[in-house]
DNA sequence: GTGAAAGCGCTAACAG
DNA sequence: CTGTTAGCGCTTTCAC
C-alpha cells in the first residue's frame, strides 16, 4: 500500500498536509485537490494501524455478548453495527460464551488494541472492569448491569415479567409457572420478580416456589425445566418463558407432549423470530433488542466524543403482543 | 498502560530482551524470570497496535458474512471463532447485509487495519478481491465461491438439493416445488439443480418451471414464494426450501393455511435451530455450518503461517434427517 | 545471549 | 495555511 509520503511527493506537498486532508483540517482548495488526485492514483488509504498507534485510539469498538447464536443478541448487534458503521467505526463482535474468563480476555484485547470503547452484555454479575475503566475507555452496559457506575441500556424486565403473567391470568390460566434464566443473572431475577408480583396479587394461593424454575438462557434449559414442570404431581396450566430460547425449548417439549399452546398457555419474554408456530397461539412480550443496540452505540459514541456528563441508564419499554387463540380445553 | 521500556528498566534489561521474552525467542532463564516478574507487577500487556505497525500484520481476522441474523452464519461464526481464539487471533465479524458496497468497505478496512486474513461469504457473484489479494493477505471463501483462485469451503449443494427432493419423492409426493434463494447466488442455483435432476428422473411430467421460485434467503422470501405457490391453479403437494429461513417462512405460511407438514410435504436445506415444530414433520438436510467455520479458519491460519501450496476447495457433505411423520391426507 | 538503534506510517506540536 | 520534526510502542537487524 502507498503511504502518506508517496502521496505527498506526488502531490507536491508535505506529508502533514496529506494527513490534514484526510482528517478534514483546513487545507487550501488547490492542495486538497492535488492530494486527492494523487491519493486516488496511488490507491492510497490511510494505514489505520499507524493512526491508532499515534492517536492512541482506534476506530474500532468491541461488542461483547454471551451468546452469538441467540437471535436476541444478533439483533442487538445489528443495531450497534448500523450506528457504528455510519460513524466510521468497525465493530468487533466478541462471544464470551457466558464465561467470565473469555470475557476478560476480550476486554484485555480491547485495551491492547486501543479500541475506542466497549459495549458489554456481561457474562455474569462479577465482571471485572477495573482495567478497562482505568484506561479511560468508555464502556456501556447492555441488557444487564455491571455493578459499575457506567452508562447502561436495559429492558424493563420486571414490567415484562408482569405483562407476560397478567396476560396469562387474564386469559383464564391460574397455575402459571415461570422458567427463569440462571439464578445469578440480573435480568432473569427481575423478570421472575414481575411474575411473582402478579401471582401474589392475582393468584395468591398458587404454589409459586414450586412453579418457579431456574435454568439456562438456552433451548435446552427451557426443555429441561418444562419437562420437570410437566412431571409435577399437579402440572401448571400455563408457563412464562424467561427469554426467547427458553420459550423455544418449552414449546418444543409441549408440542412433543401434545400440549401445543394455547392448550397449555405460553407467554414468552423476547421474540421468536424463527418460529413456525402460528403467532396467535403464544403471547409475546417483545424486547426491542435492535433499539437497545442503537441506543447503546449512540451513548458510547457520545462518550468517545468526550462527553463527560454523569452516567445514564436508559430503560427500554417492551411491547406486548397477546395470544389471540383461545384455549380449546 | 505500561510499556516495554518501563518493564525493561524494572527488570534491568533492554527493551529488546523484553520483546524477546514475549515472543518466545531465546533469552536466559534468569532474565526471562525478571522480565515476567516486572511485567506482572506493572500489569504490562504488549501494545498490539504498535506490534501490528511494526510487523505489518495484526492478530485479527475478518469474517465477512451477508446476514448476521441468520443462525446458519452465526453457527459458522462460532466455528471460526473457536479456532481463531485458540490460535490467539481475534475475529472481527462484518455484516455485509448482502450488499457488495458494504462488503467492499469491510475489505478495505481489513487492508487498512493490516488484518492477518479474511474469511468471506460473498454477498454476490461479482465481489472484487483484487485489492486485498494484491496485499498478499490470504482470503478463504466460505459457503460460496468467488471466482478467484483461492481456498474455499463449500457445502455439497447439488447433493443437498437432490437428497431433499428424493426424500419427498420417496414419501410419495409428486408435485414438489422448490423455493430457491436469489437467482445470482451460486448456492441457490446448485441446490435447485439438485432438485431439478431428481424431478427429471423421478417425476418427469412435473411442470418444473412453474414449481421453481427464486426469492431471497430470508423468511419473507420464503413466505412470498410459498403464497405464490399455493395460489397456483394446481398447487404443489410438497416443497423444498432452499435454505433455513426460506423454510421458516414457507412453514409459517403453510401453518396459516392449515396445511401444516406433513399434510403438505416439506424438506428444508439447512437446520431449523429454533423451530417449535415437531422435528418429525419435516425433512431436514443438515448443513454443517460450524464445521465449515472450523475448516475455513484452519485453512486460513495455515495460509497466514506461510503455507504456499496450490489453493484447495473443501466440500462438506450434509446429513439427511428424514421426516418420520406420515401424510394424514 | 544481549543491547543499541532504526523505523513501521501516521499525527500533532511548533514554527513560519 | 503549510512544512519540519519528533515520537506513539514495538520488533528486528546488526554488532558485540
Amino acid at each position: 500500500m502507498a503511504t502518506i509520503y508517496e502521496v505527498a511527493k506526488m502531490a507536491g506537498v508535505s506529508p502533514a498536509t496529506v494527513s490534514r486532508v484526510f482528517n478534514g483540517i483546513g487545507v487550501s482548495e488547490a492542495k486538497t485537490q492535488a492530494v486527492r488526485d494523487a491519493a486516488r492514483q496511488l490507491r492510497f488509504s490511510p494505514n489505520r494501524t499507524a493512526r491508532s498507534l499515534r492517536r492512541q485510539e482506534s476506530e474500532v469498538i468491541a461488542l461483547v455478548i454471551p451468546d452469538i447464536e441467540n437471535p436476541y443478541f444478533t439483533e442487538l448487534a445489528r443495531g450497534v453495527e448500523d450506528v457504528a458503521q455510519k460513524a466510521g467505526y468497525s465493530v468487533v463482535l466478541c462471544n464470551s460464551d457466558a464465561q467470565v474468563e473469555k470475557e476478560a480476555r476480550y476486554l484485555q484485547i480491547a485495551i491492547a488494541e486501543h479500541m475506542a470503547g466497549v459495549i458489554l452484555a456481561a457474562a455474569a454479575d462479577h465482571t471485572n472492569l477495573d482495567d478497562i475503566l482505568a484506561t479511560g475507555r468508555p464502556v456501556v452496559a447492555v441488557d444487564r448491569g455491571t455493578g459499575y457506575d457506567i452508562d447502561g441500556v436495559v429492558m424493563a424486565n420486571r414490567s415484562a415479567g408482569r405483562a407476560a403473567t397478567e396476560n396469562l391470568v387474564d386469559a383464564g390460566y391460574r397455575r402459571i409457572a415461570f422458567i427463569a434464566g440462571p439464578e445469578l443473572i440480573e435480568t432473569a431475577q427481575e423478570r421472575a420478580q414481575g411474575w411473582r408480583a402478579v401471582m401474589a396479587s392475582r393468584v395468591p394461593d398458587a404454589p409459586v416456589d414450586e412453579l418457579l424454575r431456574y435454568s439456562s438462557f438456552q433451548v435446552d434449559g427451557g426443555r429441561g425445566a418444562m419437562e420437570e414442570l410437566l412431571a409435577l404431581a399437579e402440572p401448571p396450566d400455563a408457563v412464562v418463558a424467561g427469554n426467547n430460547l427458553i420459550g423455544v425449548g418449552a414449546i418444543q417439549v409441549l408440542t412433543e407432549h401434545g400440549l401445543t399452546p394455547p392448550r397449555l398457555g405460553v407467554a414468552v419474554i423476547g421474540s421468536l423470530p424463527f418460529t413456525t408456530l402460528s403467532p396467535s397461539a403464544v403471547t409475546i412480550v417483545r424486547l426491542p433488542a435492535r433499539h437497545m443496540g442503537v441506543t447503546a452505540a449512540t451513548l458510547l459514541l457520545e462518550r468517545i466524543g468526550g462527553d463527560g456528563q454523569p452516567s445514564r441508564t436508559v430503560v427500554l419499554r417492551n411491547e406486548v403482543q397477546p395470544a389471540t387463540a383461545v384455549r380449546s380445553a
